[in-house]
DNA sequence: GATTTGATGGTACGGTTGTACCACAAAAAC
DNA sequence: GTTTTTGTGGTACAACCGTACCATCAAATC
């Protein structure tokens, strides 16, 4: 054999050149080819790597699913050293305001893909559907935990909440990716809307 | 000449058919060939009607941003027969939620089209982006009514509360087109929100 | 040292897409 | 009644796409 290669690597190397690809120009406009520019190898690595192109989105997502995981438990164990639950949720929710360059090209891709799967049969039934579930009934868990600790609203409905909490971060991340809002005011709003759940706090 | 026309109504028949085809199989997978078969016609008078393809796109998607304003329009009247802001206010944000198989398909068609417009030059600085800015200072305006009617908690920033209204209310909508959730949990869930916003009422 | 095998390049092929081109019927204009 | 003009059909073409096929080179195996 020559070189004898990380084949995950290359992968992913090949990988990262699609979603730069689909960041600047649309998921619908990424080929074999123009990946293959991108990553500078050739057509034929391509397909060596990923025999088809369906698979090779399908690795795509299934990469984008895992650095979102990795970006909110970063959030996560960057915001709070302690385990305090409004910070924790703070650092989830800002995470879907997409702020730096590189995280609005991840949530762009991201979008595009979660659109994309709603009428294209290969892609449904993907991760995409597990991760908000989780991240549900996680919200509920802190929510409810601080509640208990006499830091949000004994008012509110953990349940519930926690689907609005979701609501707002998803809404105004896409007003975001839309141009419509710039990060700033985003993250503001989110702000404010957090104050009213978590009431008089220094 | 033969027939003679109606140019309009041509025109509408085969977008409309266009919109259909976006709904099933997806935005990117529309093609001349698959929206003349839709419509019934034959490929040649589709570019008679809109020369290219992307004339095509843009009829569609101006066509499709008036019918988001007639919808929402028609909710505000059928609503509430006074000029009732809370009533109002949730009437349009149901709106965003994709109820009736209808209203489904046109909402995911929209997304398709906003998430495009991202990438795609030429559909940048369409109508798009006027919508949400006369819906924020109209929920501005309308928050700040009911709060002067002592009808929503005077604690609220109208300003910031509208963006969080419409965030809610598009994060939902865009998680029910994700079928991440039932129409019927988001709906639930955001009347929940404005009991919240709107206290103790009959 | 011969041979197998992993990694890569180049290229050609069938299918699809947007669009340009040619033809023609029929109603209006004169 | 001839001549425009409008609406419509069919088709052909150049570009591009995904993919299959063939060739090659170098390292490992024996």
């Amino acid at each position: 054999m020559p070189k004898l290669v990380d084949h995950e690597e290359r992968r992913a190397h090949i990988i990262d050149a699609l979603l730069r690809s689909a960041a600047s120009s649309g998921l619908h406009s990424v080929t074999m080819r123009s990946v293959a520019i991108e990553a500078g190898v050739s057509v034929r690595l391509v397909q060596y790597y990923f025999d088809t192109k369906e698979q090779l989105l399908l690795a795509a997502m299934t990469r984008l699913a895992l650095r979102m995981g990795e970006r909110i438990q970063h959030r996560v164990r960057a915001a709070g050293s302690t385990t305090d639950p409004r910070g924790i949720i703070e650092a989830v929710l800002v995470e879907a305001v997409p702020t730096d360059e590189e995280s609005r090209t991840f949530h762009l891709v991201y979008t595009e893909y979660a659109v994309l799967s709603v009428t294209d049969p290969a892609l449904a039934g993907q991760p995409f559907l597990a991760a908000p579930d989780e991240m549900d009934s996680f919200l509920v868990a802190q929510l409810t935990a601080a509640q208990q600790a006499g830091d949000a609203d004994p008012h509110l409905d953990p349940r519930q909440e926690a689907v609005v909490l979701l609501a707002v971060s998803a809404g105004l991340g896409l007003s975001v990716l839309l141009n419509q809002r710039t990060a700033d005011e985003a993250t503001a709003v989110l702000h404010y809307h957090l104050a009213r759940v978590f009431p008089d706090r220094t």
